[in-house]
Formats: structure tokens, C-alpha cells, sequence
DNA sequence: CGCAATCCATACTCAAGCGTATGGTATCCT
DNA sequence: AGGATACCATACGCTTGAGTATGGATTGCG
């Protein structure tokens, strides 16, 4: 019980220093990540990072692909349950529209993305989602064509909706206003 | 000997700074502007540097709101000048596409919103932006409250078209599946 | 011409942050 | 128990890049 929560483990490691650089990521960005302030963050000191890790680029590396596998089994498994392919995307983009955790280390690397050693991550990642995205668009019923441009058109408003509303706070949307855009976004995007 | 491809003036000005970090950004993002390294481009040193600006932030800071202002009459009264509210916005879409350069230090500012300093200056910017599309939805038939929701997902559409296929390679597009896919842009985007 | 004002070079200081060296303490294993 | 292994602290070196001090060069102008 205590093994994964607030209580001061007297030892750590190296996904605990992956996991940490993932929320300070998600809190201050990339360009945050420097090891001696996370070791202050953990409770200790240079000394053991050095242990776990050959370089910071090492700690960023691997926190990047955890954070990779771990969004993988994420939306997809828990979109596929949904069997009906009409009723699939427009209920993807209410519930992802609806968290919010999820999104903010993506936002954080969005918005560090001249850091080189994120944009393969991103791309790939962006890559999969795309294209999980044309075989839903297929089925909902567009020609093959068709689907491929939706798909890439529909992930990129996503990710631009993050950066204009995440990142940069454009004046702050209201709670109705927002389910307003979303709706109007499934209605434009998806079709009848 | 001194005889250089650019006209190479013997003296600079703030102005050719602030220019010079532009291109610096266009090139290498936010990350790599450095004053030596500037200094180095422009065939000086610090010392020159440091008569014209009092930081390396108010540098950025001036290269940013010349920017802001260069691209303020760009595409706006370019695009009023085209009479007719239902060819404008389609026209507006196809010239955006197929320019290059404007996008640059576009892209390049998207992927360092990291830096406090930039944040600001694109929120104003894509603010602007997304408010002229409303106003060009409005006019192309839709009403008001369709209009404000489009004019948000097509620009984040831009933006996160900038992110993918700029910054991450994204499977590089051919040209024609690029045409094609603007061509979709439009005809999902813009109400017939 | 000659003196200001403007522009630039050289030579520093200083802080941040990465990485290393080395020794200490906890934990496991037999 | 007691050594081996895993984890951590302290102290240092090194590099990069910002900013300063100061004097030299160039230009405008009276």
C-alpha cells in the first residue's frame, strides 16, 4: 500500500526518478527538468541519480518512452470497448475531452518540442493516433481517401486546441461554451 | 576580402539584431538564441551586442513584437481584398497553403512555448487570428455562435497542422496528398 | 579639422548546471 | 554475523553563456 504513495520510500528507483521527471515535466516543462532540482524534489542528491542514470539526457529518454507505453494501453484499449464504430468517435471525443490529466504531459512536450529529444516520441505517438484514428473515420463510414485527410484534420485540432487553450490561456472558454465546442466539433468532423 | 553575399553594412542598427534573431529562430528555435553565437552571425562580438540592448530577453522581446507587427498587415488586408465572403474563406485557406516562409517563425514559436516570453505574443497573435475567422465565417452564412466554434477549430487545425507536419516530420506528405488534403480542409471546414 | 556621439572589441567576472570521484550507509544474502 | 551489493552524500572540476568594464575605432557635424 505505502509502496506507491506519498510515504517517504527510504530508497528509490530508477522509475521513481522516471516518474518524478514526468510531473515535474507536466508542471514546468522540459526545459525544467535539471537533476539537481529533482533531487531536491525527491529528498536527496546528485549522488543518486548518477547511480541510476548515466546523464540527464538518459533520465529524459526514459521517462519519455514510460510515458510512451503508458499512453498506449490508454485511450485505445479503453476506446475499443465501445462496439458500434457510428456511436465510437463521437463518444472518443467527449471523453477525451472531458479529462484532463492525460493531456498535460502531452501539452508540456507539445510545447517543448525544440527540444530534440522529444519530437521522435511525439512523432511517433501522433503517428499511431492518427491512423487509429482513419480505420475509426473507415468504418464510420468515409472512403479510404477521405478518412486518411479527416483523421490528420481532426488530430490536428486536437493538438492545436491544446496549444491555444493549454498552453497559450486563451481567454479562458467557459465550462458551457467548451461542451458548445465540442459538440460542434463531433457535428463538423464526423460524419452523419 | 570583406566582400560578403549580404550587402554587409558597417554598422548595425537594433533593428538588424532583432531581424537576425528572427531568422536565428526561424532556423534553430527560441533555445538556440544566443548573443554570442548572434554576434558571431553578424560578424561582431558582445561588446556590439550590448550597446543596442540591455539583455538578451529584451532582445527576444523586441524580435517578437517587431514580428508581431511585420505579420499584422500580412495576411489580413491581403485577404480583404478579395470582394466576394463565400470565394474568401476558401481563398484565404489555399493561399496560407501553399506560402512557406510566414510559417517558420510561426512554427518555431509553437514549439517554444516553453519560454515565457513568447506566450504572450501568441496568444495575442492567434487571438487576432481566430476573431477574423469569425467574422469571415459570420459572413459566409453561418451564424454566430457556429461561427466563433469554426473560426476555433480551424485555426487550431492550422496550428496543429504547423506541429505535426513542420516541426514533427510526420510521414513527409507528398504534394499532392497535400493539395488533396487542403482541399478536404475546405470542404469540411467551410459551410456550402 | 576636431570633438562628440555612436558603435564595437577585448578581457574579464559570475552563476548555473552537468558530470566525476570517493567514501559512507543501508539492505540482502548465505 | 559479515561481506557483497545497492543506494546516497559531499566535494570538486569543467563548460557555457550572461553580463560588465574599459578602451579603441568610426561616423556625423559644428
Amino acid at each position: 500500500m505505502n509502496a506507491s504513495s506519498k510515504p517517504e520510500r527510504t530508497r528509490l528507483s530508477a522509475e521513481d526518478w522516471e516518474d518524478a521527471a514526468l510531473v515535474l515535466i507536466a508542471e514546468q516543462g522540459v526545459g525544467a527538468l535539471a537533476v539537481e532540482a529533482l533531487a531536491r524534489r525527491l529528498g536527496v542528491t546528485k549522488g543518486s541519480f548518477y547511480w541510476h542514470f548515466r546523464t540527464r539526457e538518459a533520465l529524459l529518454q526514459a521517462a519519455l518512452e514510460r510515458w510512451e507505453q503508458y499512453g498506449e494501453r490508454e485511450v485505445i484499449s479503453q476506446i475499443e470497448s465501445i462496439p458500434d464504430p457510428r456511436v465510437r468517435l463521437p463518444e472518443l471525443f467527449r471523453r477525451v475531452a472531458h479529462e484532463l490529466q492525460p493531456h498535460r504531459v502531452y501539452a508540456a512536450l507539445l510545447k517543448a518540442l525544440d527540444h530534440p529529444q522529444v519530437v521522435p516520441v511525439m512523432a511517433r505517438v501522433s503517428q499511431r493516433r492518427t491512423e487509429f484514428l482513419t480505420v475509426a473515420f473507415r468504418e464510420a463510414g468515409l472512403p479510404p481517401a477521405e478518412a486518411v485527410n479527416r483523421a490528420r484534420l481532426t488530430y490536428a485540432a486536437y493538438v492545436g486546441f491544446l496549444q491555444l487553450n493549454f498552453t497559450l490561456g486563451l481567454p479562458r472558454i467557459s465550462h458551457e461554451d467548451f461542451d458548445a465546442y465540442v459538440e460542434h466539433m463531433i457535428a463538423t468532423l464526423i460524419p452523419a
